[in-house]
DNA sequence: GACATAACTTACTCGCGCGTAACATTACGC
DNA sequence: GCGTAATGTTACGCGCGAGTAAGTTATGTC
């Protein structure tokens, strides 16, 4: 890893830190990773760790603080208010799949083990509500282009179903290397674009078509 | 809970230890959850949880297999394979969503819990690339009853997202006790089948729309 | 009503791994 | 170059909770 006997700064280190616990909390969970075994990642011995970054759970919260920026910063940071409310969400999804291909490790923390963590699980769960609220409104500004409206119970169901999707497709992108993160954004809105906004438009599907129960 | 002193048979305490386990770790996670609480709740000392059930790995995995044959029995048990294949969808998700309503915290093991400890996940995933798989099948069907094919490789990433949505709806359900499994299924169909079979027919959501980069 | 066996308990061991006290060394300001 | 603060280490305490050994009471059976 880093050569050895080297001294460097502070915020270097903490960065190596980062890195390194995020590795390892990506490949154990965050029970069976080692805070040992994060320090050697790290190049450092233990008590660094706990010097500059605290214990293990306020660890994991560095981890999840630094993901979560690059993770709004992708998306949020390169959504354009001006433009046609379609194209924000297309913005938004590349940029979500942009930060899941080079941060692979990160959103797996974020994703496979935050979840399961209180009270990490409430903090991320909140940002997802605010996601979704997000798009909802983005969806609704369609809408309202096309002079029609729907139930905001609807669009929010509807935007985590998208939320969802793209979850779900960004956790198989983290598992296969080869795959391509535009690719990937291109399918979804694809997939599932064109249905939101097919429903939107008043189409629906209709259960009646079943015949029992 | 349980009457105290009450002797039982074997396979009736072994149920309670099952559901006492599932409530431990929905609430507070696999590390988190406490052997001994479990016992509690099963109405029984620590010792026979481990007579009957083994190890907390043991203990989990049981959890997991139960709550796992649940979920397909819901699926799998109520599609009949002479329906149109947007049915056998439909039938499908409603079953799932039942499920999800009736055992949340089962879910909530194995949704939030079980992605997180291998080696539980890659038997959970290979579980769930078994659901892509055959959701896949049907779409093609679909398409087929329309002349229509397409890539193989496009048709998983759509039964992707789908599971991926359902999941997403799926995960909400379980925090809103209020909330109806059918109407929830609804949505969904309503959401996103419309977009996969719009898709399937040949609409593509054009990408260059995007002026920049 | 004995006796066998399944159901059940109390009361421990013990190791893993988090967290820290005490100490060492290098860089840097002045 | 010398003090001092930041970077770094070794070696250990110690609690928590998983897992168990040994013993006890009910229950069904002939």
């Amino acid at each position: 890893m880093a050569s050895v006997g080297k001294r460097l700064p502070r915020s270097v280190r903490e960065q190596q830190m980062l890195d390194a616990a995020i590795r390892e909390f990506a490949q154990h969970g965050f029970h069976a990773a080692n805070m040992d075994a994060i320090a050697e990642r790290a190049g450092v011995s233990k008590p660094m760790v706990y010097a500059y970054l605290g214990t293990k759970d306020e660890l994991f919260v560095a981890c999840l603080r630094r993901e979560a920026g690059r993770l709004l910063e992708a998306v949020a940071g390169v959504v354009d208010s001006d433009l046609p409310p379609d194209q924000q969400l297309w913005r938004g999804l590349r940029g979500f799949f942009a930060y899941v291909g080079k941060h692979r490790d990160g959103w797996a923390v974020l994703y496979r083990q935050a979840r399961s963590r209180e009270p990490f699980a409430s903090e991320l769960a909140a940002m997802r509500r605010a996601m979704v609220e997000v798009i909802a409104e983005r969806l609704a500004l369609a809408l309202a282009g096309h002079g029609r409206s729907v139930p905001a119970e609807e669009l929010e169901s509807i935007a985590l179903a998208l939320v969802g999707a793209g979850e779900s497709l960004a956790d198989r992108l983290v598992d296969t290397p080869q795959e391509d993160p535009e690719r990937v954004a291109t399918r979804m809105m694809g997939a599932i674009w064109l249905g939101a906004e097919r429903q939107l438009h008043g189409e629906v599907w209709r259960t009646h078509q079943d015949q029992s129960a």
